[in-house]
RNA sequence: GGUGACGUGGCCGAGAGGCUGAAGGCGACGGUUUGCUAAACCGUUAUACGAUGUAGAGUCGUAUCGAGGGUUCGAAUCCCUCCGUCACCGCCA
């Protein structure tokens, strides 16, 4: 969301930012629905200085016993001119914000011009691909030869774009969201958070799903929203809050289920656990003040980025380009791990910084102690990682072809029960 | 699911149709006093929008007492709907 006097004060930067990311001028439009409005506004408000000014002295006639009639008709007709003003003015407003509403956030000027995922700039790379030759088997063929992953079963009760995991390989999801969880919470300072899952119409349009991208979502018969990610409650939690800024930033984590109907995805990665309706994600959110916003976003890159390292897992870096980053988002760093099944770089991570436009549409401030202004707060939220394809990217990077089973890497022996490797299971059974 | 109570400023808490943007208290800020701190005393202390205007000082107006409707000349106060909170009961992980 944006400030409208901002707006009203320098439109060409406005115009010029989101031409950056490939609209048509929107101030014109803006400011002449903006000029209408103040008009009807001043107006209707001049209209209601003289309704309660009559009624003043309506009450003052009768109680000194006298006749307000004619007053209380002026009051009367008074009254229908308001009605219309008022639902003028209802109009214009919410065509204001249908509009403001739906426009993406001003982009940060370091953030490269492009079309699309190609035009993306890789900032570092991690660690060195380790299998290049075709013959990786991916993470499906992994599994399911290991007989842990499987597909049919889910497909049996949920359809497409859900898998059923079990044995080892669902040892192993429980094993990494505790290593990230841990991480965060031990070692990069998060609090760590069980939020809700089901969140109402203002939560999801405080964090900018909302209206703009309602068909991503799935929801409940009782109006909830299925969190598409726990951003959307970790960020949610500072709604309508004014922070001291000496206890920023905040810092949050969480371990939840994510819910996406993936409906503009069909046909998009359609094989194995890629992209699915429902997956594991460990997130990070930050609230700062928006002095420390752009050192935050880096740090929690970091944070993202260790747990790669801790799982010895080649990755890189890239800053999204124009065309590609998000809606509520200045700029994003994205996170690939390198994926031997597909001989690609894989998105497990997204890092963004949201600068005010997030807190501006929950009304989240802050305010230094002692001083009564107050200012918009920042938020930035990342991915800490995306467990499902965590999961992927171990089976695939640990796996080994001449014993045919995955070692689990260090960092999750502990969280694994002493076991080494997963390997065949020996029975016919599909679960043990 | 049932019943009942309640939702007022940064916080607590009065108000029960007009003189209430809202008593009182706490907190915060400014000042007096003070060796320092504390205490005491005095004062200030909501937000948004609009008009006017200027160095974003001020002045005036409007709106805001959970949200949205309604009644009324006039609503924080009466009525309706919704949302939320709390308590007890039922059911249940």
């Amino acid at each position: 969301m944006f400030d409208l006097k901002d707006i009203r004060k320098n439109p060409a930067a406005f115009d010029q930012g989101w031409a950056r990311r490939g609209l048509d001028p929107q101030t014109p439009q803006i400011l002449a629905l903006d000029e209408q409005r103040r008009d009807v506004q001043t107006r209707l408000q001049e209209a209601q200085a003289e309704r309660n000014e009559k009624s003043r002295e309506v009450g003052k006639i009768k109680s000194s016993g006298g006749n307000a009639d004619s007053l209380m008709q002026d009051v009367a007709t008074l009254k229908e001119t308001m009605a219309a003003l008022e639902a003028r003015d209802q109009v214009l407003n919410d065509d204001i914000t249908a509009i403001l509403s739906t426009l993406p956030n001003i982009l940060f000027d370091d953030v490269p011009n492009g079309k699309d995922e190609h035009d993306n700039v890789e900032i570092r790379k991690i660690g060195t691909p380790t299998r290049l030759n075709t013959e990786s088997p991916d993470h499906v063929a992994i599994g399911e030869a290991l007989g842990m992953m499987d597909f049919e079963t889910a497909a049996k009760m949920s359809g497409a774009r859900f898998v059923l995991l079990h044995s080892g390989i669902a040892r192993l999801e429980r094993a990494i969201a505790q290593l990230m969880l841990d991480t965060h919470a031990d070692e990069h300072g998060y609090t760590e958070v069980s939020p809700p899952l089901l969140v109402r119409d203002n939560a999801v349009y405080g964090t900018g799903q909302l209206p703009k991208f309602a068909e991503d979502l799935f929801k409940t018969t009782t109006g909830h929203w299925l969190i598409p990610t726990a951003e959307v409650s970790l960020t949610n939690m500072v709604a309508d809050e004014i922070l001291e800024e000496e206890n920023l930033p905040y810092r949050f984590t969480a371990f939840t289920p994510c819910f996406r109907s993936e409906a503009g995805a069909s046909g998009k990665d359609t094989r194995g656990m890629i992209r699915q309706h429902q997956f594991y994600k460990v997130e990070m959110v930050s609230i700062t003040t928006p002095d420390q916003s752009v050192a935050e976003h880096e740090r929690m890159t970091q944070c993202a980025e260790n747990i790669l390292k801790k799982l010895e897992l080649p990755y890189r870096t890239i800053m999204l380009c124009t065309g590609d980053t998000g809606f509520g988002a200045r700029k994003t760093y994205d996170i690939e791990v390198w994926l031997p099944g597909q001989q690609a770089y894989r998105e497990i991570s997204s890092c963004s910084n949201c600068g005010d436009f997030q807190a501006r549409r929950m009304k989240t401030r802050c305010r230094k102690r002692g001083e009564k202004e107050t200012r918009f707060a920042h938020t930035l939220n990342g991915s800490g990682l995306a467990v499902g394809r965590t999961l992927i990217a171990v089976l695939e990077n640990y796996y080994d072809p001449i014993e045919n089973c995955v070692h689990i890497p260090a960092a999750l022996k502990p969280y694994m029960g002493g076991l080494e490797k997963l390997s065949k299971i020996d029975h016919n059974k599909k679960v043990a």
